[in-house]
DNA sequence: ACACAACATGACATCGGTGTCATGACACCG
DNA sequence: CGGTGTCATGACACCGATGTCATGTTGTGT
């Protein structure tokens, strides 16, 4: 490989008059400029990254912790949509910053974690980032305290700045949404309570409800006691309080599902019970994960987690963290995301209800 | 950050001396060794890869190019599952080099290659992959021709080493399964004619049936003109071509689709048709795309893609290359992948059939 | 006790860029 | 015409790790 010396000697001019035109940080003789070039366009020379590293001090990479690569397509747990529109935000938001990302993947095992920010280290990234696969809390190992480090999609006790998803936010506007079509019973089949995420949107599911006057009924809101898992029992248990609901005296004309996996089981389910949909009952999912929402028939009415908002927004706070342009935040930074309609939902006949507009979220 | 200056100091050593210890190339008195890890530990000292690189003049990093973290969770083209799995494959195969992955992405826009490959040449990468998001013929821009290159899940024809899915080998597979099943009245729904998997799947579905005795029927194989899309005129395109098939004199006991979308999307069809699954009609997908054929109702039998074994090949020869133990294979290098069963083909009774035991393909 | 090998360690140069400072060539001004 | 400033360029050191070679130290056989 060429290096600035044989450059150098090619043009007949010296290394540093090499490194000015293609730093462009002196002044250069139009003449020399354009027999620089030549030379290198001749020997095809490429400067190296790991020299002017070792000059500067500076890497010019930032690194990337994520099981999002190796779990996403597969994983049979119930969380949430592809991380990965995370990673594709942080590509997005970095592409123009002018750094490189250096990608590492856990496997799915946590435990491989310091073997990787120590190649981080080796390499000198100017930044971390984390992804968490879903909205949890996370403990990390330590780093270098000088390391800028910002977790996306988790949080720790440690203060380290994050960017999670608004839940509350996602499933007020959802409901909303459902209010506005006409829907007043509205079930609510949750996620685990052990999520950090079904606590948020249990919340906004409440409040979303006493803003429209409608009275909280305990008994359509169930929330899974544990993940709703690939195997027969749990399916089970989603076929089981499926129909607890439908049972009750007043059942519910919509039900939201804590993600959109768990709508698309319902699809089969209700069908296989021989409900019509969206006619004969509306569903709705969480999370806004296209290949299910787009794919199923009718398309699945969602809220949308904004991923890849969050990986922009993580990204943007790293690099200003890096130049020294953006303050730390003291508390989690919260994006919200847009309600992705569907044919899932039915406009039911409102008999007297005033035509209020109730928070109607569309894009 | 401490250097490896700043360690030999602290333990009243060289630092060639440090190097030794770090490298374990030379043999160091435990009485020192234990001084300099004492120095390293306390000051925290992490040896840079840069300085590392420019002196023994090789990178440790391995470029690889993609559309997979941008593309794959929403894009709506009817492509193969999640090229990210070869991504993935790649991860685990390099791993265990001790080599760095760079991963760029293209973010769809084949023009930004060039750039990456030149920040690639920057960083001195030992050798590079590029990964396409189906099978396919690529044309990628000239490489400087010592850089090692792997093409997986694409060729050209520049005679570049690739690894390609067996396409043939999977349908012929997937379709000995249906026959082993009983079925012998067998449609096809393929994915368009341009795509180069098509070619050999059809092959692979036609040798199938021969292979069988069965005389293949034109009527059961509806080749599509143009990719499936997402929009209201692709789902009425495989509407219609479901309905033909349907209607034949003697119709298909089983549908082959082109891919797992098609088969979920026809779910929903076949059933707002008034069938029942397996029972009335038996169905196939292709591409072994988990997040569907395990959360549809019933389960889908498909032929799965070998991504992941891609990847891992791809990497193995590369690695191979890089060291010069692999020499260059000339052809495309073929992985073949299993059947996934799933409850979407029935049992059928066989009347006067032999209980021979024809290729039938399990994990 | 002596010669010589094996061992342990250090001095120095080197990888490929770039920051610092020096130098030579002009141009401009009084 | 000499002094001073600007411009264009080069010489040299340095970033951090390691290969090469030299040097000092200890052990071993006779």
């Amino acid at each position: 490989m060429a290096t600035i010396y044989d450059v150098a000697r090619a043009a007949g001019v010296s290394p540093k008059t090499v490194s000015r035109v293609l730093n462009g940080d002196a002044p250069v003789k139009k003449h020399t400029k354009e027999a620089v070039n030549k030379a290198i366009a001749e020997l095809g020379y490429v400067p190296s990254t790991a020299a002017r590293a070792m000059r500067s001090n500076k890497s010019g990479l930032v690194g990337l912790i994520t099981g999002a690569i190796s779990l996403s397509p597969n994983r049979s747990e119930n969380s949430g949509l592809p991380d990965l529109h995370i990673v594709q935000g942080i590509q997005r938001a970095m592409e123009a910053s002018g750094k490189t990302l250096l990608i590492a993947d856990t496997g799915g095992q946590m435990d491989r974690v310091p073997q990787l920010i120590r190649t981080f280290e080796e390499h000198r990234v100017e930044g971390l980032l984390y992804v968490a696969d879903h909205h949890r809390k996370v403990s990390l190992p330590p780093v270098s305290p000088t390391t800028k480090m910002v977790l996306a999609n988790c949080f720790d006790d440690k203060g380290t700045p994050s960017v999670l998803p608004n839940d509350y936010q996602g499933q007020l506007n959802l409901v909303n949404s459902l209010i506005s079509k006409g829907h007043r019973r509205i079930a609510y089949l949750a996620l685990s309570t052990q999520l950090v995420a079904t606590g948020h949107r249990i919340a906004g599911y409440k409040d979303a409800l006493a803003a429209a006057k409608i009275e909280f009924d305990p008994a359509l809101m169930v929330p899974a006691e544990i993940d709703i898992s690939e195997d027969e029992a749990g399916v089970q248990l989603l076929w089981d309080a499926i129909d607890r609901v439908l049972a009750l005296p007043e059942p519910p004309t919509v039900i939201c599902f804590g993600n959109d996996r768990m709508a698309m089981r319902a699809y089969g389910i209700l069908r296989s019970r021989g409900l019509a949909l969206p006619d004969d009952l509306s569903v709705a999912g969480y999370d806004g994960h296209r290949l299910i929402t787009e794919t199923l028939y009718p398309t699945l009415t969602s809220a949308e987690l904004p991923y890849a908002a969050i990986g922009i927004r993580a990204t943007e706070l790293l690099l200003g963290m890096i130049n020294g342009t953006a303050d730390v935040p003291t508390t989690p930074i919260l994006v919200g995301g847009p309600v992705t309609p569907g044919n899932s939902v039915k406009d039911l006949p409102t008999p007297i209800t005033k035509l209020s507009s109730i928070g109607r979220t569309t894009r």
